[in-house]
RNA sequence: GCCGGUGUAGCUCAGGGGUAGAGCGUUUCCUUGGUAAGGAAGAGGUCACGGGUUCAAAUCCCGUCAUUGGCUCCA
């Protein structure tokens, strides 16, 4: 007899050899028909592995993500055989569930496939579904699992084998196909029943550019046709609150063939909002004791020699402009921390006048690769929110513990609650992508760690996530389809200070080194803005939407004490414009539901004579005839409930 | 940069080897209105660009550009 012990503490005596499924049966039936998936000690199993020694059961069904991680994989199985089935001449390589779904990479060779090929791949996995086939695991030998794959001429199999120590290597079989994985299946294949071809990429094996591009086919299946249904509707949904579409709609931004790719144009209401935004982080820098400073928006080539930037990005940029003068350089600034690392140097400092924190909203222009770019999320020419902070050791816990109050409060009043916040450092195993002492590295790292688990933050460590000069604290965000975006950034530097050798006078009469914290709380305007408008659907909180109200004079009659509303509201600081188009109030007020105002104020004969506007609240609910100044009590009062002061 | 998709009026999109389509928007006129579209008339297109096939190309083929889903990259 063996001891399993359930995740509820619950201890089960049962004999050698039970499966997983005999002990969900022991539970409750319902369990039994429902279980798909099982990890025992802490190791993924299938439900029929039989159980040699005691342990640690946890089962899974389709509810949990454990479950819908082994569906979505025994799914990738049986695509992998429908393409087989179709395509005899290819050759499969990894096919892992994902986040949604799953993917298969495949070595299409000379045929490749697309869009119009989707229906027929589904039509055929799903046929193989229904056959309800069992997935059966079985251990191979080294030996073995080569010879099966060397007589496919699947050199990406006998690739991974050769990563494979003898005695742990298993193959899956189901139908007739058979396929080199570690495990994690449903019982068979009958409980997969849609099945949605979703896209095709490139894929490079390995994730290396320099070998083979693979065709990886992604895909997602359900236990029922229904959620399938949902899923894709979910999509559509999600499709709505693209920010590419709400910035054309709302009028924030634009794109022009003849400016240029990845170089957005902010329209007057985009200018409006990202105006909006600066007062804002200006404000709070303002008390956190930060000091403006403006710089060009180029600078020699020497500068980022010196900073180590061209080294590293020189060949991949904006190539450097030249003058008339002979081997006069200067390039398009692709950061600003030389330039206030040069301010910095422009006069001589004691460490009583430390820390230096110096902001600069900052346009900047990188050369992104053309496959890269995504609206406003990835560009060319982009507004950081900067500022670099020059502390003393001493001084680095306390400044980079007070960045993170600030980020937090930015994202706090804008109203992102589910953010990541990621401590990105270096792949230890490529230090050639870095420059600086390891020693520097350890000390930056741990600066940020520590300070990440003193303000109790809830984060996550990314190996190989590092800038090259330092390590950072990322706060990350996910867009309307589930993507994750890099806005704010808190960066701990040794680097530069050395470069270009800054110092501080110390109490020992002798020179310091500085320590550098670049950080940007938006992280840049343009990216912010695209995050902020999935997150809101273009529902800017009142405090920063560019127009608050709109006037709605029900006829001509009523246009010159709209003016009159219009002024008083002015005087409250109200954002607002007056709709005097010909046109029925309906349609007007399909308009600013449409343009997401969130309030109408409808002005006729009864606002006239009580001196009152009637309030419509964006989504229709009717305020009722309130005199102007109730109606800029509830705007100031609604603005401070979502912006606290820093 | 690489692998797929897409590119038709200002916007959203239909069509598709033989005269270029709709809705919204815009212009003019009528209408002066009460909480999500009042009515009428008109203007608006080198069907992204370049080449090829064809009697004939917006439509088929090739290339370029832009855009888009991924991959790689991301100071």
């Amino acid at each position: 007899m063996i001891e399993i012990t359930l995740p509820d503490g619950a201890i089960k005596t049962v004999s050698k050899g039970s499966t997983p499924l005999d002990i969900a049966k022991s539970i409750s039936e319902g369990l039994a028909r429902n279980i798909i998936s099982a990890r025992f000690n802490e190791i993924t199993v299938e439900i029929t592995t039989p159980l040699k020694d005691s342990g640690t059961l946890t089962l899974f069904t389709w509810n949990d993500d454990e479950g819908k991680k082994a569906f979505w994989h025994s799914t990738s199985h049986i695509m992998a055989q429908a393409l087989e089935e179709l395509y005899p001449d290819i050759k499969l390589t990894i096919g892992p569930a994902i986040e949604n779904g799953f993917y298969y990479d495949v070595d299409f060779g000379e045929h490749s496939i697309s869009e119009k090929d989707f229906p027929v791949i589904e039509k055929k996995a799903l046929e193989i579904a229904r056959g309800k086939h069992d997935f059966k695991m079985r251990e191979v030998s080294k030996k073995d699992a080569l010879d099966f794959y060397e007589k496919q001429h699947n050199e990406f199999k006998i690739e991974l084998i050769g990563n494979l120590k003898d005695g742990e290597i298993t193959f899956c079989d189901h139908s007739t196909f058979t396929d080199l994985c570690r495990g994690g299946h449903i019982p068979h294949t009958g409980i997969v029943k849609a099945i949605k071809i979703l896209s095709v990429a490139g894929a490079y094996w390995r994730g290396d550019e320099n070998n083979k591009q693979l065709t990886r086919v992604y895909g997602i299946s359900f236990p029922k046709q229904k959620e399938l249904t949902a899923y894709l509707d979910l999509l559509e949904e999600a499709k709505k609150r693209d920010h590419r579409k709400l910035g054309k709609e709302l009028e924030l931004f634009t794109f022009s063939q003849k400016v240029g790719q990845g170089l957005p144009l902010w329209l007057p209401k985009g200018a409006a909002l990202r105006e909006r935004l600066e007062q804002f982080l200006k404000r709070a820098q303002k008390k956190a004791g930060y000091e403006m400073v403006v710089t060009p928006h180029i600078g020699q080539k020497e500068l980022y020699v010196t900073s180590g930037h061209y080294e590293k990005y020189g060949e991949d940029s904006f190539q450097p402009i030249h003058t008339p003068k002979e081997d006069e350089e200067f390039l398009l600034k692709p950061m600003n921390c030389p330039h206030h690392c040069e301010i910095f140097n422009s006069t001589p400092y004691s460490y009583r006048d430390l820390p230096k924190r110096y902001a600069e909203f900052g346009t900047v222009y990188r050369y992104e690769q053309s496959g890269e770019l995504h609206g406003l999320t990835r560009v060319r020419g982009f507004t950081q929110d900067d500022a670099h902070i020059f502390c003393t050791p001493d001084q680095l816990n306390d400044e980079f513990k007070n960045v993170i109050d600030l980020s937090l409060y930015v994202l706090g009043s804008l109203g992102f609650e589910n953010f990541t916040a990621q401590v990105s450092v270096r792949d230890l195993e490529k230090p050639e992508k870095y420059i600086g002492d390891v020693a520097n590295w350890e000390k930056a790292e741990q600066a940020i760690i520590n300070a990440a688990e003193e303000k109790g933050l809830d984060y996550v460590i990314e190996s190989g996530e590092a800038a090259f000069y330092g390590p950072k604290l990322d706060f990350m965000v996910k867009d309307a389809l589930g993507r994750n975006w890099q806005l704010g950034t808190i960066q701990v530097d040794y680097n530069l200070p050395i470069r270009f050798d800054l110092t501080y006078k110390g109490k020992d009469n002798e020179l310091h080194r500085p320590i550098m914290i670049h950080r940007a709380p938006f992280g840049s305007l343009e990216r912010f803005v695209a995050l902020l408008l999935e997150h809101t659907g273009g529902n800017f909180p009142l405090w920063l939407i560019p127009q608050q109200a709109i006037v709605l004079p029900v006829s001509e009659k009523h246009e010159k004490y709209a003016e009159k509303v219009l002024n008083s509201l002015e005087n409250h600081e109200i954002r607002a414009l007056i709709d005097r188009r010909n046109e029925t109030v309906g349609k007007k007020i399909r308009e600013a539901e449409l343009k997401k105002i969130p309030f109408m104020l409808i002005v006729g004969e009864h606002e006239e004579e009580s001196d009152s506007i009637a309030v419509r609240r964006h989504g229709g609910k009717d305020l009722g005839s309130i005199t102007i100044s109730e109606f800029a009590n509830l705007v100031s009062k609604e603005i401070s409930s979502t912006l606290k002061s820093f």
